[in-house]
DNA sequence: AAATAACTCAACCGCTGTGAA
DNA sequence: GTTCACAGCGGTTGAGTTATT
């Protein structure tokens, strides 16, 4: 039996882009009759159209209930982790995206997303690192991979179940679920967050109050309006577009991650947690401010986070085993949808006592604006932050000794971005 | 300024699943 | 059990737009 069509063809039916007329037509008929049977809507209506065409027509860009318009990071994380647990399941993706359509994303994903995952070396149908791939490992790479993998089943009943009862209601996040999925996993990052709380919090709470360690995610809610002293933070802008050059990325490719990155997200809350990608930068590619960093005591590398809708070209909130004790109010370029204005902060560590600075970039113009403006910004820190520093760069030793037989290294730190704050929304070094 | 290439995304096509007759 | 209409889905197209040469 061959299917019959889906319009009477023996009508000539209208196609290609609807006219505002049509669109005004199909708007009054439904708001007011509902679509009821789209076969029979066009005549009702008044449009020399096939049913079907009226459907797309409606779903896809004539409902009140759309969200048109540029994508949002989170967006982007949860499209690339659905898609790789999922497959081209629009639809199913689709449900976890209020008011986005199936055809957005699909759209989307063919345009954009699939191009920026392969320009970082990722296969867009594996989401597995390529052995080519020497651009940035995303965040949510390894949360696709292989833990994942091995429970692909789980993770889509998990996520059809949610596809349904979110025709219902506002779900839970199903990524909240595939996380809960995997408690049964040990890892690490548990260990460097009991630690942080039962001896790095202690240690600091003298000199700042209350200190604590924030996923990335609620800092975007922290309420920075109450001024902080000056001049002790310092804001420095830049295009970012020059950083990936400047800091010669270059692939982490981690065991832990692969193995344990689902957990570490939990910890920081993912996925509204906007960071979404991680470097290791090459030492002999860094810049001479970089370099600074990169070799002072303890040898550790520099690691950073790149977050943004533009993939790769954004910086946020470097952090190494020694700058996550990093001030308050340090800033973010994300949810701004202005790249341009990402700040940038970095404490600086060569010896008790030192300066806390923002660095100035690397970019000749930015350097020479505030070379003036950065020189002044310096405040001293005591003694006493760089014990409670090192303190914490011991834990993450420990950590780092502790994940060694399980081909992890420092990388595993990488998911656990966190910001210090302090209580008043302000770093003051006065309080030292 | 014009030609061309690249990109975007609305719309279409054809298939599958579902349920009623 | 079969037929059929219909909704929904994913793949694909191509007109329009934007960027590049």
């Amino acid at each position: 039996m061959g299917r019959a069509p889906c319009c009477d063809e023996r009508v000539a039916l209208k196609k290609g882009p609807w006219t505002p007329d049509e669109d005004q037509k199909l708007v009054a008929y439904i708001q007011k009759h509902g679509h009821g049977s789209w076969r029979h809507l066009p005549e009702k209506a008044g449009l020399a159209r096939c049913g079907k065409s009226c459907r797309l027509r409606w779903t896809n860009y004539l409902r009140p209930d759309i969200k048109r318009g540029r994508f949002t990071n989170e967006e982007d994380q949860i499209i690339i982790q659905l898609h790789a647990i999922l497959g081209n399941r629009w639809s199913a993706i689709a449900s976890h995206l209020p008011r986005r359509t199936d055809n957005e994303i699909k759209n989307y994903w063919n345009t954009h997303l699939k191009k920026r995952l392969s320009q970082m070396g990722i296969d867009p149908v594996t989401h597995k690192t390529s052995s080519a791939g020497l651009a940035l490992a995303p965040a949510w790479t390894p949360l696709v991979s292989t833990q994942l993998t091995h429970n692909t089943q789980w993770h889509s009943a998990l996520a059809e179940a949610e596809a349904r009862l979110s025709q219902l209601s506002a779900p839970p996040s199903l990524l909240s679920e595939l996380q809960g999925s995997a408690t049964t996993v040990p890892h690490p990052s548990a260990y460097f967050m009991r630690s942080w709380k039962t001896k790095v919090e202690d240690t600091l709470r003298p000199a700042f109050g209350t200190v604590k360690l924030e996923p990335h995610r609620e800092r975007l809610n922290i309420d920075y309006s109450t001024p902080a002293p000056t001049p002790n933070i310092t804001r420095l802008q830049k295009p970012l577009q020059d950083w990936n050059t400047a800091l010669g990325i270059q692939t982490t490719a981690s065991p832990f991650l692969e193995k344990y990155a689902a957990m570490a997200m939990k910890d920081i809350g993912f996925p509204s947690q906007t960071t979404n990608s991680v470097f290791q930068s090459k030492p002999d590619l860094l810049s001479d401010m970089f370099k600074e960093i990169s070799e002072r005591p303890g040898n550790h590398p520099v690691f950073g986070f790149v977050t943004d809708d533009q993939l790769g070209v954004g910086l946020e909130n470097h952090f190494s085993p020694t700058s996550i004790l990093q001030g308050p109010d340090s800033d973010s370029c994300s949810g701004s949808g202005d790249n341009s204005d990402c700040n940038f902060e970095f404490l600086h560590h060569d010896a008790p006592g030192s300066s806390y600075h923002s660095f100035p970039l690397i970019d000749g113009e930015y350097a020479a604006e505030h070379a003036q403006t950065s020189a002044s910004m310096s405040v001293d820190i005591p003694e006493s932050f760089w014990q409670a520093e090192q303190h914490a760069v011991s834990l993450l030793e420990d950590l780092k000794n502790m994940d060694a037989s399980e081909g992890g290294g420092l990388e595993m730190i990488v998911p656990l971005s966190f910001d210090v704050v302090s209580n008043g929304g302000g770093f003051d070094p006065s309080q030292f």
